[in-house]
DNA sequence: ATCCTATTCCGAAGCGCTTTGGATGTAAAG
DNA sequence: CTTTACATCCAAAGCGCTTCGGAATAGGAT
């Protein structure tokens, strides 16, 4: 039978007011109290009723996260770790995460749909755009929200970043530091904040070793493989391709690769390869990648938990801030620029292509087939 | 200022009762009234608040999905899919659906906790198992739920699945009438529903044509690309390679057309092979895939939609079920035994592997170093 | 003996909605 | 003119919990 307050504190003899109090740890209750009343409770099976305790309260204990799903995959494998992390953070706090899928384009209606109906105590806004609507919206109706990457507004919110800047300059300036001066970068869209972001270090490292800008080595891609696959593609098919390549995401990173590789060069000799944020453990490379890294997924996860509960307690949100720092993690797929050169004198050591007949081929330089048809 | 029940109902001079049941569509409530009452809500901006209704009906409109979140990717692209349209269904009938992150070896205790939470009113089980202990416990707790797959239990229950014995029989059918012979299949783990019947469809398949299964050309992988890669790897290896091949998952296989692909060989002609479900759009691939195709993931979606719906509405669990036909799609990477044999026998025309120095090479024999380190 | 101060407990008023079981008024039926 | 039958509307009782504002009891201080 549903063992509820009344019936827990009828068998008690106590009143609703003590027991609730004594669960919900009031100290004006005696612990002799506290203890009885949570052993009957948990002999009993007790469990207050979250929708009861929500219309009490006016809280819900529930994080939401909108996810506009589209067709194709969702979302990379990093999304994965930092959701596990903020689950684990915020069962700390007897608080739940919600995935709220929604249609890419009614991804606003969605959160007004879910503000107006009061169904989580606040957001995490993931994928920040440079001028992102959610946010405005959110701000405009005052609704508690953690920014998963910042974004441009004059008035303060939390947020929880990573130093992208600093980690595309590093990646740069190790590329610059192996000799390379024709360095590409494919970017995911400039509306995207971490793109610009990481954007404006690779534009830093340039100038800070004279190198002038080069608009023809710069790739704007969609965040996908494809995308990546496509870039990276066009990049080698110039008659002076790059010698060296960001790839400012790990979707893009996992398809410029795969250029890379139907191509038939090798990266880290042909030509150096990093890629922002790695790959998924879960693709099949013959060699590490080298890659900037964050912090892992579940460590953010963790501290956006902290972040999104300071955010309830009511801390001022223009002091909830965490801006974590990347490091470089060296691969297999970035080196001197020597070798390039040496390869690129040498005999073709890359075998041709499938499909076209073996031929000296000191780089990429006919056009092949592009697999995007 | 906020408006309620209260204050709207007052503002009409109308009884809450009134207005609540003019706004929930009762017919004892005139249509005059009902109008007046549309309008003044509409206009005072009145939204029923959730949390209340759900205190006062005890239900919470909400479908629940737990997802159990590895570090790696969130699903596969098919997944997405399901969502998108599980969510548009749900939408016509005002319910949401939550996904609900747990970690994987938490699984069941989070079914547990959402129940006694009474945060949703029915369940979603995907990647049902051959048995699953998820449905066991919705079962005993008499929890409604709708399963994605079906499973080996006495109790009836409702369930959306494919005809995947069907499936995967068609698939193998063809390759049997395009000559083959030696015909692999990379599966899944048979505990997983999916996988056990397609596994039985391509068994009966063989069987149907008189071919003695070969247990050396069937390889069990994990649900991931790494497994698929390696389990591809690993047939072709061999002294006596399989000349096509079934994967029945399509991150196994994405993996497989990558390890097909660094071999040089060529899909098609030189090894001929069926995706189930076909591969993510956003892997670069040069030729289109042959595979089984079911219901994409909209309609499956929104069938289920209408399924969970009946089952909240008190249907016999027993008599919601639904049986989706596969459908096999003919792409570029199946082909004629004979062009494998051609292949075999004529001089090499893919080029040696990198980092291999070529040499003729019939048919993938040496076993090249593995990436999977 | 009286007054204070803790300490511990509890009555009752919500939170905002749904729903049961009438109450009221009006028109059709007898 | 009284009944009966509808058609409308509403008072009040929940749903199960939290919390405000005391109340009661027991010591200690005066």
């Amino acid at each position: 039978m549903k063992v509820n307050l009344k019936t827990l504190s009828e068998s008690l003899g106590l009143s609703q007011t003590t027991v609730s109090r004594a669960l919900n740890g009031y100290t004006d209750v005696a612990e002799a109290t506290r203890r009885r009343v949570k052993e009957a409770a948990a002999a009993m099976g007790y469990q207050p009723d979250p929708l009861a305790r929500r219309l009490a309260t006016g809280r819900t204990d529930t994080i939401g996260m909108v996810f506009p799903f589209n067709a194709t995959e969702f979302g990379d494998h990093r999304f994965g770790e930092v959701v596990a992390g903020l689950t684990e953070g915020l069962a700390k706090h007897n608080m739940d995460l919600n995935i709220i899928p929604t249609r890419p384009e009614s991804e606003l209606e969605t959160y007004a749909r879910i503000i107006d109906t009061r169904r989580v105590d606040a957001f995490i806004v993931g994928w920040t755009q440079v001028h992102d609507p959610r946010i405005a919206l959110l701000q405009r109706r005052g609704f508690p929200f953690l920014a998963y990457g910042r974004t441009q507004t004059d008035k303060p919110y939390p947020w929880f970043d990573f130093d992208n800047e600093a980690g595309a300059r590093m990646a740069v300036e190790r590329l610059i530091g192996l000799g390379h001066r024709r360095i590409a970068i494919i970017h995911a869209p400039l509306s995207f904040n971490f793109a610009a972001q990481r954007f404006a270090g690779y534009l830093a490292a340039l100038e800070a070793a004279g190198i002038v800008r080069d608009d023809s080595l710069i790739a704007d891609a969609r965040l996908s493989r494809l995308a990546g696959y496509a870039a990276m593609h066009a990049l080698l098919a110039r008659s002076d391709p790059p010698t060296a390549v960001l790839i400012d995401n790990n979707l893009a990173g996992v398809g410029a690769l795969r250029a890379v590789g139907d191509l038939q060069l090798r990266p880290g000799r042909d030509i150096s390869l990093i890629v922002y944020d790695g790959v998924s453990p879960d693709i099949p490379l013959p060699y590490r990648v080298s890659w900037v890294e964050q912090a892992t997924g579940e460590r953010t996860g963790l501290k956006m938990a902290e972040q999104i509960v300071a955010v309830l307690n009511g801390k001022p949100v223009g002091r909830i801030h965490h801006l974590a720092k990347p490091r470089l993690v060296p691969g297999e797929t970035d080196g001197p620029l020597d070798s390039a050169m040496a390869a690129a004198g040498a005999p073709a050591v890359a075998p041709a292509p499938p499909q076209a007949a073996p031929e000296p081929r000191p780089r990429a330089r006919k056009k092949l087939a592009s697999p995007l048809s």
